[in-house]
DNA sequence: TATGAATGAGCGTTCATTCAT
DNA sequence: CATGAATGAACGCTCATTCAT
């Protein structure tokens, strides 16, 4: 049978965009954007130093890559979901599993998506990224579902929802205990049940 | 008859110090932490560049010094609740009100103590500054109101009261828009006067 | 029958060479050497960047094709003056009106073959460039000119009617005033006439 | 007698940004603008390389510090023309003297005006420098004087008499041969006295 | 022959920190 | 005590040049 991966063959380029995209998503979020050098993320993806400005002209540029694979992530995820689970309940409930997922991870270095929000909104306005979809998103997403369910107060419940995240992760991160983060999705969960 | 004034010819300029550390408190929300530099903060606080250092071996230095600043605020406000509010229930309400004192700033900058912490959490370990008790603080002390209450939960009430805040808070900024912050703060008003 | 187009079909895209020193030509005069990158010749000559380096080793090279290219442009120039007309008188004359051919051009940019020098000039020993020809070329065409006149200095003659054009262009270019250029090509004509 | 010269007791600067500027105007002229880095300059005053951002707060500040120094240069030679000679016609000739007493310096890189002016033109409006003071500066001088002698063409004359200059030391400066500087002098010197 | 990709040396610039007075 | 000046390490970015295919 003929090889259906052809273009691999001839790619020249073994993924060097996506890894230093990738690199940039792990660094950012383990020390801050400002903290990260352009050297500290051609580094970890294992790509020369001057190489990165082949893919990005500025680092504005990965920054905003980043950000863009956040999105991306997120719309995947999302999707997952919807495709995986059909009330929307069970959707609500999901999505907090997903909040858990990383918890390790997120009381070493915060929510990836609040943490990143939180810095570079103290950029001054001519420098702003957009971030607000990083959010917007999976609130919109929340809004949907509660929507679903009859409630007329979609959009507030949603807001609720995520911000008990975004808070439980910020308090783990700072407080360096993934309980707080555990039982406030399992507080969530419940709530998302008996209500 | 004697300058009783004597001490403030030869001291310091009045207060230099204490103009640095409201510099640095007011630059490190706006600016964060990174992104403000020294000739900032002594700029803002009217102080030639070369005297910070007076004052301050070094940046971070300063920045711990703004890190007390806020520990000390913190415990004024608490202490000062305590002294207007007899009820646990009702000096829990108070605090909520703090919550939103500064609405328009916390959208627009996030909440100053929140902010602090995610971006200093970046830090590698031997950088580290000792934010938890920032968040540990009021929460200490909601527990302890809840306790009051006779609340076996209460521990996990404060950690879901200032989750709520500071997840609420983040919202708004990223979003920007102030009425996430009101909104959750009569909904955890509300849920204050009810359970 | 064989394929009498042989060397159209394997050779290298007809023109490309020429169609890079051309752009070169241009971007030198506009923008400086300095100033002029690689990828902006090869944009400008619709080349691919790393094409060019099968044409030239170094940007020395194409600044020297430039410079040749300039040569020649001044020799053919020349030639065809000679060519067209008979008297030294005629000639010389028609050699001004070259100078304001291009005098909005000149204006711009300066004249494409003073800047040039000009620039260099400024290079250390063991980095210069053979520009002198470019002025030594119409210098001596000149002198020849005048010396068919009878002109015992026609050496100082001729560098005196080149002084006046690089001076003229020179403030044309700085100024930005074209009326410079041309009222010194009126005086140059008007002297070639009278004495 | 009490010390005159006080401020010079304390002045806790030696003349270092004048010595960078001095720096800057050298090597400039020798090297180009482009050509010549920050540390170059920082070198040749003798400065730490770092240091220079202490008084200038970019490169162009440098050069336009240069461009400013010429220009005071050129107002201190005119004036001290003025108070020299009395006659327009000695004022002239004493500008013509000007220009080959750097005969050997002009041959070797060029006129610092004109060279300046040459290169700094091929930059995109929006980070030009103004040049063309530098060269109306003394055409407007000498246009006054051409006046005085009664001349309706006075402007002309001027613009004349700077371009044989600025075309002459070109001329010098690409076939690296002073005489032709010195031979123009000596025409315009004769020039001036005979018209 | 042709080309997108890769590479590294070097430059302008920032800024925490130190020093001389 | 106070301060303008000084310092150098590090970062973002450019670009001539090379390489793999």
């Amino acid at each position: 049978m003929a090889d259906l991966t052809q273009t691999a063959a001839v790619a020249p380029r073994p993924g060097k965009r996506q890894r230093l995209v990738a690199a940039a998503v792990q660094l950012l979020h383990q020390q801050g954007v400002q903290r990260t050098t352009l050297a500290d993320i051609a580094q970890v993806a294992e790509v020369p130093p001057g190489n990165v400005y082949y893919y990005f002209k500025t680092k504005d540029e990965v920054v905003a890559a980043a950000i863009d694979a956040h999105l991306q992530q997120i719309r995947g995820a999302l999707a997952d979901i919807d495709a995986r689970f059909d009330s929307p309940r069970s959707r609500l409930k999901a999505l907090v599993d997903l909040f858990t997922a990383d918890s390790e991870t997120v009381t070493q270095h915060g929510c990836p998506i609040g943490t990143l929000c939180s810095e570079l909104d103290k950029r001054p306005a001519h420098e702003a990224f957009p971030v607000a979809d990083l959010m917007h998103l999976p609130i919109a997403w929340a809004e949907t579902q509660f929507r679903a369910l009859g409630r007329a107060d979609a959009h507030d419940l949603a807001l609720q929802l995520m911000a008990a995240y975004e808070g439980s992760a910020l308090l783990s991160n700072t407080l360096r205990d993934p309980t707080i983060l555990t039982t406030a999705a399992r507080r969530l969960t419940h709530w998302l049940t008996t209500f």
